[in-house]
DNA sequence: CCCAAATTGGAATATCTATTCCATCAGTGG
DNA sequence: CCACTGATGGAATAGATATTCCAATTTGGG
């Protein structure tokens, strides 16, 4: 690659520098140590928890294969890879659950018990939308929105605080944006002219008005994109692109934190890529 | 306790069920055991990445200790009690970073890219806003809102958001509310009455129309909460109560995360007072 | 097609970790 | 002060896990 200026027998000091020792491995790795470094990749969490047994398991290869790998990346062996990982994780600072029980502790079921439990919350409902975030899908729905000539947004009850957000922030950008509050309403149909896009949220239980907006845009060939927190929702059927941003409750209560974050994305990306309209026509070759 | 309806032999099935354990087990413990649970309490977080011996020597004792510890909360032994902290660590993927850096070598900086930022970011906005939150305050502000006959709701812009959403879920609460949305318009002011309160969300640069609403509510003696992303902004003067929550951004944008959580809490908290107002009025013998 | 080198699977082994056992110690009631 | 019950420490043991080894297999070059 550049020289290899570093020892390749010494082992990476850190999650980080595993990873790049990976990349420079790149493809020059055998079939079943190829396996475990995909493996790892995407289960680069597992591994702190995890046994040889576990892992080679889940990559699909032999124990041995699994610890060859290891060796490849410069380390002695597994043991020392999963020290690393180990290390790493208990540096992190005092997590939700401990603070809770420490508020537990002194007795107290307060607002500030809540609180803490919606953070916890919120830090699940943030992992589980990562974990679960489709780089295609969510490509693609910012390209139908960025590609409208007027984005239309719409949402109500417990989704209007998401496109209330959303409308924010691309006016604040420039973006042409409507959004549409009639309950009931057909009127705001006709603002919807084609060349536009629908942007519909819509969560359990769902908004009859919200589904009949974006089931009437669909049918004049109008691109949806829907956010709900369940895949089989009704507005699967009118949109064209569905994401998905499922909340972790406490009780009957919930805060919209991951479809937040993820409007918030679509709504940024969108803002850039109107930003230099040139960039979007030339979309395939722009890479590079 | 309560009869222990439950065999005390059965093991909990999640972390929490342990917590509750323990609180059960209170002070009844001998002096080692105890010294366990302590520890436990104290470092929840390790016990996935640890072995007895690294976890008996942190709580100072011998590793059979421990080891009757586990016993004593109804499990097999140790690894029966890692293996619930293992599986609920392993469904949750704790760090960003590491997902950043994933994406971040695929070469990739479109949306998805983004969206783990903004996961990281509201990730380390709740931390801060859990490190920053002070119990007394909070408890201030819930008694203010439950105390009021309608809870009068003002934010614009940014902060419209959550105050859209709090609406929500008040109303969804049954409590009396209204969100003014009015802009530069004196005349929402005659629904503000003598009796009712104020809760009034702005972040920099503030909007005037909400700094003057406020101002001239607290003019009346109408008690005003405010929600604000720093401590010296002008809403300080006006309310009675001023609670802080700051977002960590992604270059010049951010998503309201904290400012969510806490207002969620605060409307959960006042909704379930408003309940039940005659354990309101006897506040000080509410706790058993 | 054959040979050499590299890779692989699976069992054997070494190491480390959890768990149990028992002698000793501390506290309690007679 | 003694006997008894429960707690404790430390060493012995059982069990799990990582690691190595080698025969079998595949791969690639001539």
């Amino acid at each position: 690659m550049d020289g290899s200026p570093r020892d390749p027998d010494q082992a990476p000091a850190s999650v980080s520098e595993l990873l790049d020792r990976l990349d420079g491995l790149g493809a020059t790795l055998p079939k079943r140590l190829g396996q475990c470094a995909d493996y790892l990749r995407h289960n680069i969490h597992l591994v702190a928890v995890s046994t040889v047994a576990d892992l080679s398991a889940g990559a699909g290869v032999q124990p041995s294969a699994f610890m060859r790998f290891c060796q490849a990346l410069g380390f002695s062996g597994f043991s020392e890879m999963q020290a690393l990982f180990r290390a790493e994780y208990r540096e992190l600072r005092p997590d939700y659950a401990e603070r809770l029980s420490q508020l537990r502790e002194r007795g107290e079921e307060g607002p500030e018990w809540l609180a803490a439990s919606f953070a916890e919350a919120g830090h699940k409902s943030l992992v589980s939308l990562m974990n679960g975030l489709d780089g295609d899908t969510l490509g693609e729905a910012c390209r139908l929105l960025a590609a409208a000539g007027t984005i239309h947004l719409v949402g109500l009850r417990r989704a209007f605080a998401i496109v209330s957000y959303m409308g924010y922030m691309l006016d604040k950008m420039q973006v042409p944006t409507v959004i549409h509050r009639t309950s009931g309403q057909i009127e705001s149909d006709h603002a919807i002219r084609p060349g536009d896009a629908l942007f519909a949220v819509s969560f359990t239980p769902f908004s009859q008005e919200t589904l009949q907006l974006a089931a009437r845009t669909a049918d004049r060939s109008i691109p949806v994109v829907a956010l709900s927190d369940t895949a089989d929702c009704p507005l699967a059927d009118a949109a064209k692109v569905l994401l998905i941003a499922r909340e972790v409750d406490v009780g009957a209560f919930r805060v919209p934190t991951a479809a937040m974050t993820l409007a918030t994305s679509l709504a940024v990306t969108v803002g850039g890529m109107r930003k230099d309209r040139l960039t979007i026509r030339s979309d395939e070759s722009k890479m590079e």
